[in-house]
DNA sequence: CTTTGTTTGTCCAGTGGATGAACAAAGAAT
DNA sequence: ATTCTTTGTTCATCCACTGGACAAACAAAG
């Protein structure tokens, strides 16, 4: 199977080479694009704000700011509020950004579901719509997921950018191009999404692995600190990674392969070919490998981590002892995460949430009592509280921050 | 012993919130600064180069590219050679970066010995100096220290600049205001080098971990790739990232502790406290586990490495079969770095290049077999060839590097 | 109600840097 | 010897920011 793997991986290899980057001269297109983003970025953290707070809080010049704010009003990013409270002088002219002049589509692609939701350009949910199924092929999902796109577009408002990006989290590999190489649970591989999806619509579309997808989402819409690690155990287990503020994708976009980290040398053999991965002790693989001992063997592999927290919520103790177990190997990879990457936030998302009750104590524990001391001053360790929005949210503003991007670049 | 390393790292908490960025706005400075630098640049990765070719490689029009490079020889930093081959024209005038405008001062602090070399702006090395020592206090050290700094700079040639930086790297955890916080295998806490060297040289001073300062050095002088992981291996295990071309210090500097991941869970514990660290099984710690059964029991920690070298040399097959069992294990801690970072190139330095040839090809073996199949089509592995300068190659780069940022932004 | 001082936002001449075109110098090709 | 190329400088022009002047709007004090 691996050998498999591999060639398809192999076809695929672009010739990145043309992309041989202009060196980025500077002039005054420059200063006054850079300028006008700082301008639109202040109104976006902190409005209501006038002008002359602007000019100070930026330590721009006040005709700047004025000539500024007349271009992003024209171009309809901002918009006047009207006169606020006089502060012993003349009222101030309130500025507020305008989140209602575009839209964008989120969508996460799960194992057995779709789900898709309509934001504004600050992230406000306006429309969500979901479905579930069970073992599709490619074709059937494709036309499940058009069916969602079109809900969320009809649904969206009329403004000035309408549509600005569709964003899509997939459970596997991709790459930069949008090239869903692998999702092993899907039974995809080498599919183009990117292109299929950007030819129906006429938008710019990102394709992202659910992991950093959810990581994006969680710095977008969390506590905003710069070095954030998002763990989501599902079935197998991905990291997203922030680092300084930025998602770090590796250099093909495979980063955050960690549920293949060995954390048992001597340990079972994985899928993967590896041993002693972390995925085997630490995620619903686990249920699943014990699902036999309490009478779950006929069950749906997608029903039993369900299944199992129903058990622990009557009292079963030996379903219990096996979410402390999990929780303590959960401890165990988080350990050599933190110890990696000194990280300020770690967040644990996707669906083994659901078991946050029994594994949440055993977990802290762990890292508490074997990370290395100083590793722990200024970190947090927390469970997902976007709870199934997170995935979503961060394709949604991947494609709201990349129409601002193009629209700074311009 | 942990609770005291950890009161000594609470007492370090600086109140970094007055790092209060003023965000930064765009004026014709910043785009004078930034296409000088353009320039600069430009000669220093395409020397020989005429102004013409500037021109037509950066897209900057003639006219600026002539008055930037009439400022940069004013400077020094750059200077004409001459009349080069004409194309059918008139004969361009050549352009070079003067790497002589400047000398800039790397020092490696080991655990028995301190190197300090003197580069010029390039990274070449003008002059280098060593001594060892044996268990010395931090008093003792700090005057071989500042007897190796002092001889360095003697050694400068007269320059525009002089000596630009120092820089420092030392076995141990650094935070970001240059404090040694903990060298556990120099005893030393909590100790500022930085100031205190600041206040006898009159230069910019750095001070960075070990294997962050490879790191850089790799990247710098090696292939000049964007994704690395630099694992120096030595008593301990240390590794340095860069993450997108830009070294990953993490939250308070402390990233790259691997050393401290769990490899075996059910493993002997750690002087860290943890269970079945890395470093346990592939350092020269597993060496030292074992010296006795060599007959070493009596030899001095830092020998022992070099005593196994030699019988591995003399064909002694249980001394052979030990490197291999440790290369084995090399592999598995670098699949989980593999797995996380999907980076471009692992380069592995520091004492344990010595047996490479033994531990080599296990360590690819491994690699090969049990790392994930699509993390393996850019992958370069390989063991440092800077050899003993890595690190001090690593922090006289930072030094120089520093000086161009503050060059830069002036 | 009047006066005074403050705050907000606009306007405009001035400044600094990039640009494009013209130009001179120097050399190759025919 | 003539023509075409290439290189590097010069200069008028353009463009964005800056600082200061200014008017409008307002609060507070008398």
């Amino acid at each position: 199977m691996n050998k498999e793997y591999y060639a398809i991986l192999q076809k695929n290899e672009e010739s990145d080479e043309s992309t041989m980057l202009q060196n980025k001269i500077w002039n005054q297109n420059t200063i006054k694009n850079g300028n006008k983003t700082l301008v639109l970025e202040t109104i976006m953290n902190h409005s209501p704000i006038s002008r002359a707070s602007i000019a100070d809080k930026t330590g721009l010049n006040k005709g700047t700011v004025s000539s500024q704010v007349s271009e992003l009003l024209d171009e309809d990013l901002i918009y006047e509020q009207g006169p606020g409270k006089s502060s012993g002088g003349r009222k101030p002219v309130i500025l507020l950004f305008n989140e209602v002049a575009g839209y964008s589509i989120g969508i996460d692609i799960g194992v057995n579901y779709i789900f898709g939701i309509l934001t504004d350009l600050k992230g406000n949910i306006c429309q969500e719509k979901s479905l579930t199924f069970n073992k599709l092929s490619f074709d059937e999902i494709k036309e499940k997921l058009f069916e969602i796109v079109d809900c969320l577009i009809t649904s969206a408002p009329s403004s000035t950018y309408g549509i600005v990006g569709i964003g899509i989290g997939v459970p596997g590999a991709t790459n930069k191009n949008g090239k869903v190489l692998l999702a092993p649970n899907l039974g995809w591989q080498n599919i183009d999404l990117k292109t299929i999806v950007e030819n129906r619509y006429d938008c710019p579309v990102i394709i992202e692995n659910e992991a950093n997808a959810g990581a994006y989402g969680e710095k977008k819409f969390g506590t905003g600190v710069d070095d954030i690690i998002y763990v989501s155990i599902g079935v197998g287990i991905g990291v997203g990674l922030i680092l300084n503020g930025d998602l770090y994708q590796g250099n093909d976009g495979f980063s955050g392969e960690m549920g293949h980290m060995t954390i048992q040398a001597d340990g079972k053999t994985c899928r993967c070919g590896n041993d002693g991965c972390w995925e085997l002790y630490a995620s619903e693989q686990a249920l699943i490998n014990k699902a036999d001992q309490f009478g779950l063997e006929m069950a749906d592999e997608n029903d039993i981590l369900q299944e199992m927290v129903g058990m622990a919520e009557d009292g079963d103790q030996e379903a219990i002892n096996l979410f402390k177990t999990i929780g303590d190997y959960m401890g165990v990879g988080l350990i050599n995460i933190i110890n990696s990457f000194n990280p300020q936030q770690v967040i644990i998302g996707n669906r083994i949430t659901a078991a946050k009750k029994w594994v949440e104590q055993p977990l802290l524990e762990k890292v508490n009592k074997n990370a290395l001391w100083f590793q722990q001053n200024h970190l947090e360790i927390n469970f997902s509280e976007l709870s199934g929005y997170t995935t979503a949210l961060g394709v949604a503003a991947f494609s709201t921050e990349n129409f601002f991007k193009i629209y700074k670049e311009r």
